[in-house]
DNA sequence: CCTACTACGCTTTTT
DNA sequence: GCGTAGTAGG
């Protein structure tokens, strides 16, 4: 027991020890929440002979999720049999997986993402004639998901609705995308919080039974819980009552799209007999940047009063850089990494923070310029891409042939001679029998309807049916495959002979990759069902590789789950993907008046909208263990016209004591005149074809052995910035080659190989 | 039915 | 300034 408490101070004790009953802790920023969760629970289970069966850990991300579980199983020195620790999203996956039978779904409902949720309103639109360019589909989907958000279904939204024109418009929409939904035995992420509370609010015996099981709850980032997830929650929780709930209201970033701070006010109201406890000393900043933090976000009027404090020491001042345009803040940031390169920090103790994914590029060019390892967090999501939705496709119809916007996607992917007309003709008749899509192919072939396009669409019928066949014995990774031979998808992006379709093969890899390491996740102990409690039995949903479970992983992937700390690269990253995360350096770029805060809260009638941007100032603000640097543009490119901007409001609230204006800072010179914006003789910088990496994509700055480089001494290469040349040295280095070339256009550059991604010509 | 061109719309943030 | 979606022409 000792040593559970050992490390703590008062306040975290005092949270550890209060096992029973519901507890809100207010935990400020590097306040050692996680820590207190981890303790938490493993106190109930060494000490109050908790069983772990008995516990529900709610996190934000899969990344939270399973370094909790790590944390947690090393503290404990042994494997959490039984305890759920995941997403709101994944838990109730995992709930409905037993019981989406009894809100009228089928057990292997598929998961829509946002573009599969504008197929079917782009469809909806054109059946009902409406136009979408007056009323967009992403309109229509905000609207519907701040109702699902509020636990609102169509008939309350109908109701609410009534006399006004566009609501009307708005319910007869989400009637008719629910029914959809439905049809194609598909969820999108809101319905799977929303449809789970119905489950729980129409079947009081499953409610019971979960609530039975779950007698402990802790809920992280408790303050970017919405309202269906609080009466989820809540719903769990009212039993035995033993709540935990972690936030912080001045880290709550995600009002936009549903977040309710006032869930902690509720949570209290809910919950009378509450403690609530104020974690308010802070073990991760020096002294100066939790100033510059307080400062900031004391302008917010609406908030919980709280003030961090810190025993570490004061720490160097803020630095500002307020620069012409932004390759020269770029270059400001790369060389104030390269002193701190220098001083023998790592370059994964380096971390440049934005407002929005398009900030990015510029830094991204710097980077590559500068030879520097970075990795873009975020952006174009890796699931995201044509050739892995594809192929995803593909599986989501040999997993359940109800998902009409699945077979649609690939009924002519690659082309096989079926076109609009040919789909029309099936759809036509699955809405005169009210079938699937699907079904109705089968059915039509069978019934020898289709006439003259019946010939090619056996063909794609035959295909699917054999590789459903597959899918009976194969592994998820050996179904991809067939997939990939037998659909012909692969042949036809082999016979391209481009780059694109070379990077289009390589993210297939990526993903045949990630589905050996799920089939292989089951060999493992810990995952597997065996040795289960026999009162887990009827809970454990996934005792075996499935497609089901494949897909369920991949839709619920977030890019934050892809960073990985451990590895030695600098994080280009948004504020928002960066909550969680702390760096001793780092840079919060774009500090400007109309990137942040953006202009839309400026200019908003709501308050509130500016005081979520400070918010994510003190988010960003708060990363930093050890130095902070500010850098703002004069000038900046939007939607192709050069924007003007002043230095953020949030800069300036910033007290000038502990600023250091660094613009004629000489050590900042890197040698090399500051640069315009790049002219258009100069060649332009090829961005890296897959921003996006996988953690498990080691392989980036690896290379094994000297003839894995694929070039040497007086070989002629090229490189993505400076072009062709001659190799004219290659060093062996720590743990990569040194690779010196003499450029045709820019003279002798040294870099690291698996870094630079020279090519031989 | 497929390809190539044009126009538009997009920039908040994500489970 | 870029990527996608829709249209027109072959």
């Amino acid at each position: 027991m000792s040593s559970i408490l050992d490390r703590l101070n008062d306040r975290q004790k005092e949270a550890v020890l209060k096992t029973e009953g519901p507890l809100l802790i207010l935990a400020g920023a590097g306040s050692g929440k996680t820590r207190v969760i981890t303790n938490r629970i493993a106190y109930m289970i060494q000490e109050k002979g908790v069983y772990p069966g008995q516990i529900l850990a709610i996190t934000f991300t899969n990344k939270a999720a399973s370094e909790m579980r790590e944390r947690q199983e090393k503290m404990l020195g042994m494997a959490l049999r039984g305890a759920w620790i995941c997403t709101f999203h994944s838990c109730c996956v995992r709930i409905l997986r037993m019981h989406a039978d009894k809100v009228g779904y089928n057990t292997n409902f598929t998961i829509y993402d946002a573009d599969d949720q504008k197929t079917v309103i782009k469809n909806i639109c054109k059946k009902f004639d409406i136009d979408t360019k007056q009323f967009k589909e992403k309109w229509f989907l905000g609207q519907i998901s701040s109702a699902k958000d509020e636990l609102i279904d169509v008939d309350q939204f109908e109701r609410n609705a009534s006399g006004d024109y566009y609501l009307e418009r708005v319910a007869k929409v989400y009637r008719e995308y629910q029914k959809e939904l439905i049809r194609n035995n598909a969820m999108d992420f809101d319905d799977l919080i929303v449809k789970t509370v119905e489950l729980f609010r129409k079947n009081p015996d499953v409610l019971a039974m979960f609530q039975e099981r779950f007698r402990y709850i802790s809920v992280d980032e408790y303050q970017d819980t919405n309202t269906a997830q609080f009466v989820f929650v809540g719903l769990l929780a009212k039993k035995y009552r033993n709540i935990c709930v972690v936030g912080d209201d001045d880290q709550s970033i995600y009002k936009f799209r549903g977040a309710n701070i006032e869930n902690i006010l509720n949570f209290e109201k809910v919950f009378p007999d509450a403690a609530v406890i104020r974690l308010e000393q802070n073990y991760r900043s020096t002294k100066t940047i939790l100033n510059a933090a307080n400062a900031v976000i004391s302008n917010n009027t609406n908030r919980k009063a709280k003030t961090l404090w810190t025993d570490a020491e004061e720490g160097e001042k803020v630095r500002l850089f307020y620069v012409e345009n932004p390759y020269m803040e770029a270059d400001r940031v790369i060389a104030v990494i390269r002193k701190y390169l220098h001083d023998g920090y790592p370059l994964n103790s380096c971390a440049c923070l934005y407002r929005t994914n398009a900030q990015s590029r510029a830094l991204e060019e710097a980077f590559i310029r500068a030879n520097i390892p970075y990795k873009i967090v975020g952006g174009v999501n890796f699931y995201q891409r044509k050739e892995i939705k594809d192929i995803l496709a593909y599986l989501k119809t040999i997993d359940n042939g109800s998902d009409d916007v699945a077979v649609k996607r690939i009924i002519n992917v690659p082309k096989r001679g079926i076109g609009a007309s040919s789909v029309n003709l099936v759809q036509h008749f699955a809405d005169e029998r009210g079938i699937s899509f699907y079904s109705a192919l089968d059915t039509g072939l069978t019934e020898g309807i289709f006439g003259k396009a019946g010939e090619k669409l056996r063909s794609f019928r035959d295909l699917i049916e054999e590789l459903r066949r597959d899918a009976e014995e194969s592994s998820v990774k050996a179904l991809i495959e067939q997939v990939l031979d037998k659909s012909g998808y692969m042949m036809e992006l082999q016979a391209e002979q481009t780059v694109e379709a070379q990077t289009r093969i390589e993210n297939i890899e990526e993903l045949v990759n990630k589905a050996a390491a799920y089939d292989d996740s089951f060999q493992e102990p810990g995952r597997s069902a065996d040795g289960e409690e026999p009162q887990d039995e009827f809970l454990m949903v996934q005792d075996h590789a499935t497609l089901s479970g494949f897909l369920e992983e991949v839709s619920l992937i977030a890019d934050i789950d892809s960073w990985d700390g451990a590895e030695d690269y600098v994080s280009l990253i948004t504020i928002h993907s960066a909550k969680g995360l702390e760096f001793d350096n780092v840079f919060l770029c774009g500090m400007e008046d109309g990137l942040f805060p953006m202009n839309a809260a400026i200019c908003s009638d709501d308050p509130g909208d500016l005081e979520e941007e400070r918010r994510l100032a003190y988010v960003g603000i708060t990363r930093a263990k050890k130095h902070l640097v500010l850098t703002a543009s004069k000038t900046r490119m939007v939607r192709g016209e050069t924007m003007v901007s002043a230095l953020s409001r949030f800069v300036r609230e910033i007290p000038p004591m502990i600023l250091e204006n660094d613009r004629d800072n000489l050590y900042i010179k890197t040698g090399s005149a500051d640069r315009e914006a790049p002219s258009k003789s100069a060649s332009k910088v090829k961005l890296s074809d897959k921003p996006y990496l996988f953690a498990s994509e080691k392989k980036q700055f690896e290379v094994k052995n000297q003839a894995g480089l694929g070039y040497g001494v007086g070989d002629r290469v090229s490189h993505i910035k400076f072009g062709e040349g001659i190799v004219t040295a290659i060093d062996a280095g720590g743990k990569d080659f040194e690779v010196t070339v003499d450029f045709e256009d820019f003279g002798v550059k040294k870099m690291f190989a698996s870094f630079a991604k020279l090519e031989k010509l």
